[in-house]
DNA sequence: AACAAAAAGCATACCCGGTTCAGATCCGAA
DNA sequence: TTCGGATCTGAACCGGGTATGCTTTTTGTT
């Protein structure tokens, strides 16, 4: 009973055969595209069974899709103190672009992006887990507004029937729709840029400005914004 | 060839064939849950078959999901000169608030939105349909700062390399994002009152309210909004 | 070293949404 | 009445995903 971190020779061939599945079904999806692939072949690809692939993954997409989401959630519960939740969203995409992108595989994430644009029900899977993480997100920014729950406490507010139990926060939610829309936006010219054959310090450089452009407009409306004519 | 409007026989029982399979799927959905039917249930209990079914409606989520999208791009082409964009749709949010209620079937309504709300799967068919609502919103607005495409007469701008080939408009997207964002909250958080029973005329009146405030954030952005401490 | 419990993998059969295909049926016009 | 095209239909099929019952491997203990 020893609380060694113990890499168990156990788990180390679970993170490898799930590693393996992972890239045979990158590579055929890329050769022949997603919808074209059966989960069999993959499956039958990695050396493996059908149901031992789907143990490790709960669907054909996960393959795929599984590490898309960001947590915007997080970000916002563990800024400092006096820091809006905002602001600390900007200061986390600033330092990521400024990251360098040296240690990243860029040409397996291109393939991934390569491969996810080719396929509406991968596109779908995207939104999908945008719409997640959009959830909580309002559920931390609700929690930022609110530092400990007053909702379990009905008793002090009950003598207020004009402001019947205003929901889950609708501030909130439009706020974290407007954020993660926001960003996703960004993330999806990115990526659209990539897959278009921009250069990727181009991209960057881009990027860079889309995020000053974007949190400019959530922090300062769009009412300065001319429509047309 | 008559350019009468036909009511054609035919047409007719088509009609009433694909009213009569919409209605009996919305009554056992309600009655066991949409993932507890199955399509060939529907089928037989609508006295159809199964690939009938499926020439009416393309998939199963559509039996629910028909006309969830309200055409938030054809508000945009078709607003008034000198009206932005946002005001035009806050102004078609307010009408729509403030029409009579009177004519509507709320109870099917209802039914429909308990559904919605208790399948995962439609859930996320709903999010779909807003992820094409965004997109199209997003052509509408790009279309709208650029009245007759200025994108084959690049040669006046063309002294301009700091900004290059804005991408497909960057700021339309964002901008189609966040007003997407927040109408399909506002549609939700009303949805997610009358599924917890609140009254119709109560929840109207909540779902006025929050037009505003969400609009207000849209137009001045979160700058004036409190974090937290 | 031997062993029993737990964990992982496997083959198979099954369910369900959705499609394909070759007819059967029905409508509407000539 | 008859013909052509649209519509409907049963039945087989495909692919993603699950349930079941069994073998193999890892591991901690005696």
């Amino acid at each position: 009973m020893l609380f060694v971190v113990m890499a168990g020779l156990r788990e180390r061939k679970k993170e490898q055969t799930r590693r393996r599945i992972a890239e045979v079904a990158l590579r055929l999806f890329a050769e022949r595209g997603f919808d074209a692939v059966t989960v069999n072949e993959i499956a039958e690809a990695a050396g493996v069974a059908k149901v031992t692939l789907f143990s490790y993954f709960p669907s054909k997409d996960c393959l795929v899709l599984d590490g898309v989401k960001d947590d915007m959630a997080r970000i916002v519960a563990g800024r400092g103190p006096g820091v809006t939740p905002l602001a600390a969203l900007r200061a986390h995409y600033r330092a990521l672009v400024a990251a360098d992108t040296e240690e990243l595989d860029v040409e397996a994430l291109m393939t991934r992006v390569r491969v996810i644009s080719a396929s509406p029900a991968l596109l779908a899977g995207v939104q999908q887990a945008y719409a997640e993480e959009r959830e909580e997100l309002a559920a931390a920014l609700a929690a930022a507004r609110d530092p400990d729950g007053t909702a379990q406490a009905p008793e002090t507010t009950a003598r207020a029937p004009e402001r019947p139990a205003r929901c889950p926060d609708l501030a909130a939610r439009v706020m974290a729709a407007q954020i993660t829309a926001t960003v996703t936006t960004l993330q999806e010219t990115f990526f659209a840029r990539l897959a278009a054959g921009t250069p990727l310090a181009e991209a960057g450089r881009a990027l860079a400005e889309d995020v000053e452009l974007a949190f400019d407009l959530l922090e300062h409306g769009h009412d300065t914004e001319r429509g047309t004519s």
